[in-house]
DNA sequence: TTTTTAGAATTGGCTTTGCCAATTACCTAG
DNA sequence: CTAGGTAATTGGCAAAGCCAATTCTAAAAA
């Protein structure tokens, strides 16, 4: 977990972004000399994350282009259809129950690591690869690897559909002031060695994030409509009768 | 063959040098800023050939003392080492919620289906496709896909490790009246529409299933081993479920 | 003589600066 | 509107320097 080499700290953040779909396959890293300024750290360094993304099969570097998430290798295609309700649905449950175990079994430098996570998640450039930090730390303080491969199993659907990327996008942008809260109360939780109380928070954090995910399909069904009706309003404008008046 | 990117010629170099035995597993390879001035590049660009060759799990380097060719390439355990242990307790807190989450949505056929898998389980030859079918059907009737590929991936952890196949060989085949029992239980409760029933009854079971492993192991074990196992009777306790609150 | 220990040398970790080459974007000329 | 050339972007690589961890060495203490 913690990755003496300061290199492995980046891999581990630019690889989290990839899995959750900010970085969608095929699509561009920012250069690298974004990268190093986003991270603070020189941009050598930056190449030395680039290069073991690379070898591990993650990325692409393409010179005086760009660095390119690689086309999804894994074919996750198990024709299983899971929308983004479903998959925080499960998610609630698993890292309810796991929140739950870790109260009892987690250690003081997981504690801190998880305290970090809080402070990287305020900022911008981080907060999505700090909140998936959050989720897979509690699951290793399990001490149970069976619920860890469930958990990731779990992350790894949340790449693999472009609906849930999206959907989760959305949501996820607009609502990070009450995100960072519930990562809050959910460590204090753990902190408190209270399973009951661990449990709830991250059921809670779950729900509210369900409820987002109403809201904002509910705005897009409305939009949908309101351009179906825009639509049918210029096919069946009268305007062509008359000359332009614009 | 002609990777133009400078590194990889350097990682070429030497992960031959390796494979040839000039540089023998255990032994220190040259310090970088040696190896930078017989390859004539910069000591940055022989930074980026050692990552690879760390990536790719050839070399390990150790801070202030040197670079070392890894020792037994073969030994590469990428797998989480998963025991039967942590397999059964992570499927109790997944399969309980998918059982009480199913109990609000299992169809009558689905009922009828699962009453059929008790009904096989009589059978001893179809018995552990019974106790599959079982689980599986009552991870369907959540209606949510996304549950249903963790509790496949957690069956898939099941074939995957020898000694977790062993460990359950030996506690299911002296325990089938008591697996037909709790079967039954939690199909009741699935019928009736109770929730918390259905989770305690999947709780139950693996509880039950959960001790006649530590009971083999124990069986099997030497002195010292039985004093590691009541230590773990605790760590793996499900005693930490709580009650439903919803 | 043996052990301890302090400091010097070695070695990797990381940054900064700078320039080159490939690619891309843009803008002007035809 | 297209074509071609130029400028900006972006990765590739080098050089020099400082820091921190480790190891080696030799002097000091037992």
């Amino acid at each position: 977990m913690k990755n003496r080499r300061l290199f492995w700290r980046i891999v581990e953040k630019i690889e989290n972004l990839i899995d959750t779909g900010i970085y969608p396959p095929g699509s561009r890293l920012p250069p690298e000399r974004e990268l190093a300024e986003n991270y603070g750290v020189s941009r050598p360094t930056i190449r030395e994350a680039i290069i073991a993304l690379e070898v591990r099969g993650r990325v692409e570097v393409k010179t005086g282009s760009g660095i390119y998430v690689v086309e999804n290798q894994a074919a996750e295609n198990n024709d299983l259809k899971i929308s983004a309700f479903e998959l925080t649905q499960a998610r609630a449950l698993v890292e309810g129950e796991a929140a739950a175990l870790a109260a009892t079994t987690i250690t003081e430098e997981e504690l801190a690591a998880l305290h970090q996570t809080l402070v990287d998640m305020e900022t911008e450039a981080s907060a999505e690869s700090a909140d998936k930090e959050f989720h897979l730390i509690i699951s290793k303080a399990t001490r149970n690897n069976a619920i860890l491969v469930a958990v990731e199993k779990l992350w790894l659907l949340r790449g693999a559909n472009e609906d849930i990327i999206d959907a989760y996008k959305g949501v996820c942008n607009q609502s990070s002031p009450k995100r960072m809260e519930e990562h809050t109360a959910i460590y204090s939780a753990l902190k408190e060695r209270d399973a009951n109380a661990a449990r709830a928070a991250m059921h809670l954090h779950f729900k509210r994030l369900i409820n987002a995910l109403f809201d904002a399909s509910e705005k897009r069904a409305l939009e949908e409509i309101r351009r179906k009706t825009s639509e049918n309003r210029g096919r069946y404008s009268l305007d062509h009768l008359a000359p332009a008046h614009n």
